[in-house]
DNA sequence: CCCTGATTCGC
DNA sequence: GCGAATCAGG
């Protein structure tokens, strides 16, 4: 079994990455073979560490007593089930907002395609607008540029609160009117 | 809980 | 040099 070498390609490919912002568990996901953890350490060892990092988590820290004692497992807790995915697949109606999405369009075909991206390519700018099936191979994000702070692009924005709003509007219109 | 990067240290 | 384990924080 051949051991993981960090040959230049790997090493630019994650240097590309990384500056392209890119989370470490993202850019381990990218690579293959390899842990987020290995990511970041090689990242260390390349010296190109904190991009605009806030100086909280640069804070030192009490070196550890010893880790050697193999025979004291410390955190017996652990499941298993450790995964170096960055993200789960999750169904639409997880990641949408609270809205009826019952009458929805066909938004798939207004979407550029070339704005289309995969949860890898997600920025944190980048509309999430779920587009297919979550779990197919075709599944994409709209990926275009969204407003500040706004999980969805102007146009999905819309869509996704529109009937929240006209929900509020009616009840109030009930309320008041009767 | 999920995640993030940072750090230590056995290998 | 590598990266798991761990830490500290959002």
């Amino acid at each position: 079994m051949q051991q993981l070498q960090w040959t230049d390609e790997r090493v630019e490919l994650l240097k590309k990455l990384w500056n392209d912002g890119l989370s470490a568990s993202q850019i381990a996901n990218e690579l293959g073979q390899v842990t987020r953890n290995a990511v970041i350490g090689k990242v260390h060892r390349l010296g190109l560490s904190g991009r605009a990092k806030a100086p909280s988590s640069a804070a030192p820290r009490a070196r550890k007593p010893a880790r050697s004692a193999p025979s004291a497992p410390p955190r017996p807790s652990m499941p298993a089930s450790r995964s170096n995915l960055a993200f789960k697949p999750r169904p639409a109606a997880e990641i949408m907002p609270e809205v009826e999405v019952a009458p929805l369009p066909a938004i798939d075909n207004v979407v550029p395609m070339g704005e289309r991206c995969t949860i890898m390519e997600l920025k944190e700018y980048s509309c999430r607008w779920p587009i297919g099936e979550p779990g197919k191979d075709d599944f994409r994000y709209c990926g275009a540029r969204s407003s500040t702070g706004l999980p969805y692009c102007a146009y999905h924005s819309r869509i996704a609160y529109q009937p929240v709003a006209d929900r509020r509007r009616d009840r109030k219109q009930a309320a008041g009117g009767r």
